[in-house]
DNA sequence: GCAGACTAGCTAACGCTGTTAGCGGAGGCA
DNA sequence: TGCCTCCGCTAACAGCGTTAGCTAGTCTGC
């Protein structure tokens, strides 16, 4: 495990316990016995690494709609599903955090390409599916939602509206 | 206009112009000649001026909803139009970075109120329906569409899958 | 009219952030 | 042996939100 990646690794479990606002340069060198400006060495600046971290969470993202399968309803609750478990990864490539410059070509389409497939080819009503399963997840994660609300049940009724024939 | 009133007027200006990143205590300060200490004989800390900030912008939200009348394709347009109008105050209070706590109570549940009514009276509905708007502004001010998407189109294909009875 | 209290500004400073400059030791290689 | 590269270090800078403590002005009560 090279040194680059026993970072990445330090700052993802970083995330994953305190979110974007416990991944500092100094939080993440402490983790691996460094100092801060050590990371410098490795990476260009925090971009990078938060770059990283984004890329490596679309993949996952991806990996796990494409295991859902085609239908819509499974593509659906495997959205959800992995950005509950990973909420702050969520929170890391939702929004204007994203590096958009910094990441591989196709990364970032290939996240939202399973909710794509579902819409039957009609591009905008495509792009409409992503914005409700993004808005429904944002709008979770960020506990808008009254605590005692069915969130189950407004997936079901978006989902709904969409699988009827346009 | 009180000092108070001047400090958020400062602060708005502020966030319109740099988004939320340039607004500092410093900054707003300096907007109007003080120091940034002297803030905190107005304000206990910077939330309380973001929370001030959320609750003008969530009833000025509110009321351009309210113009729009009943009809859905209306109020989506609204929402739509508000946002791009006005899209560092619609970050500052979309996701995590809304103060729930420091709001006056029902001033959250007003902002969205016109699309819950659109959706007469289903409470599941209305809600995919928010997350839907919500997720289409927050792609489309993220710049995640390609340039060159009609981003008009995936509203019209998201409202009409809406609008259909359930 | 004067004393005391309150208001609202100030400077200096603290701990945090990302980042840069510059130093030094270890390893590889001619 | 000398040199170069890599990778760590410390010290430091500017910016952030925030606190402590001082002071000048104003308002109130006797």
């Amino acid at each position: 495990m090279s040194r680059r990646d026993e970072i990445i690794a330090a700052a993802e479990d970083l995330l994953d316990r305190g979110g974007p606002a416990g991944l500092s340069m100094r939080t993440i060198a402490a983790e691996i016995g460094i100092q801060a400006p050590s990371l410098y060495r490795h990476f260009p600046d925090k971009a990078a690494i938060e770059a990283t971290l984004q890329e490596r969470a679309l993949r996952s993202l991806a990996a796990r709609l494409d295991a859902a399968g085609p239908q819509l309803d499974a593509i659906g609750a495997a959205y959800r599903e992995w950005a509950l478990t990973h909420p702050h990864r969520y929170a890391l490539i939702s929004g204007q955090a994203l590096h958009r410059d910094r990441l591989s070509p196709g990364v970032e389409a290939a996240a939202s390409a399973g909710l794509q497939t579902a819409a039957h080819g009609d591009q905008a009503r495509a792009r409409a599916l992503w914005a409700l399963a993004h808005g429904l997840v944002e709008l979770e994660l960020a506990g808008r939602f009254p605590d005692d609300a069915d969130v189950s049940s407004a997936w079901a009724a978006g989902l709904a509206a969409f699988s009827r024939v346009g």
